[in-house]
DNA sequence: AAAAACTTTCAGAATATTTTGAAAATTCAA
DNA sequence: TTGAATTTTCAAAATATTCTGAAAGTTTTT
């Protein structure tokens, strides 16, 4: 079945894809599998057609709630949870730039700001030293405050064409 | 000795970071020690510092260079290779976000591309499948675009912080 | 051409991450 | 309550990634 076939390759692609940006591939084939599925799906459902553990199944399901990238659905006369992918994908990279802006770039900020205060610019060797760290601070703020600029509102995306149509 | 204290603190935060958002951690452990060196290192020097094996070394070396981040160094009268980095930190940046996008992005693009082929919208679910590749693709070669606008001028550094100025 | 100085490679070892599955905890119906 | 259904946890196992170090490969000097 060629529709069968390929949701399966979206499904592993997409898990392959995730490894290589830091995200675990399970959690990326869950992730697939929600968002190629039209009604939402409990736990063993996702553990049949992915044919990895309850544990494993649970574990990512949780980290993808944490993400904002799925929802969890309580059905009437439904024991089980049941959970659904957030669709509108523009949502999605939303939610995942996000979440990699917090991770990535808060971290670096902060660990630049803690070096800076340790150090006072009394020698010529420490003066250059908070040059490298008082560079990597502005870079990474001037980043944070893109992103976020990007994803305010949608209106940016606009803008942002704008500005990619001026650049040709 | 407090700059010493310093300076390993900022390659061990480097190095931990550099997990977090896909790169090995004795690579970016290795891009710290040179950023942070006024003068360019050689194999043997960077195996004392951070007590690694001389394949680890060469292989984290030829990485960073592949990335752009650090330069291969021929001191006159020296039959060693030396190594320097790339200390202007937009550009180091740049070079960052430039792999990235190729590593991440493009990857992306591609696999949608050839969903999109296999596939023809001749019944409900396979357009609904197709719709979801679409999406992704558009958001990706935007996220693509995007990029490179950022990356292609430095004047762009400019219009977004104009741009972040206006959204505050 | 041989030897010395240095760089690269890569199989196996070490380390880190992910996965399993069964036990513990929780929730809900009766 | 009790107990059946379901979810969560987590130690141990499986898998994946990174690192080592010695051997092989290169380049330069003598």
């Amino acid at each position: 079945m060629e529709l069968k076939e390929a949701k399966d390759k979206f499904i592993h692609t997409w898990g392959t894809l995730a490894t290589q940006w830091g995200i675990n591939r399970t959690m990326a084939q869950i992730h697939a599998l929600l968002l190629l599925s039209s009604k939402s799906m409990n736990a063993d459902e996702i553990m049949a057609d992915l044919q990895i553990s309850r544990g494993n199944v649970n574990m990512n399901l949780r980290d993808l709630m944490d993400w904002g990238l799925i929802y969890k659905q309580l059905l009437p006369g439904e024991r089980k949870e049941y959970f659904i992918a957030e669709k509108d994908i523009w949502k999605v990279a939303k939610q995942i730039a996000k979440e990699r802006r917090r991770r990535e770039i808060g971290p670096l900020i902060e660990a630049m700001e803690d070096l800076k205060e340790g150090i006072q610019p009394d020698t010529a060797e420490k003066e250059e030293f908070l040059k490298i760290v008082n560079d990597i601070s502005k870079v990474s703020v001037f980043a944070d405050n893109t992103m976020t600029s990007l994803l305010k509102s949608d209106e940016n995306w606009l803008i942002n064409n704008f500005i990619k149509i001026f650049n040709k």
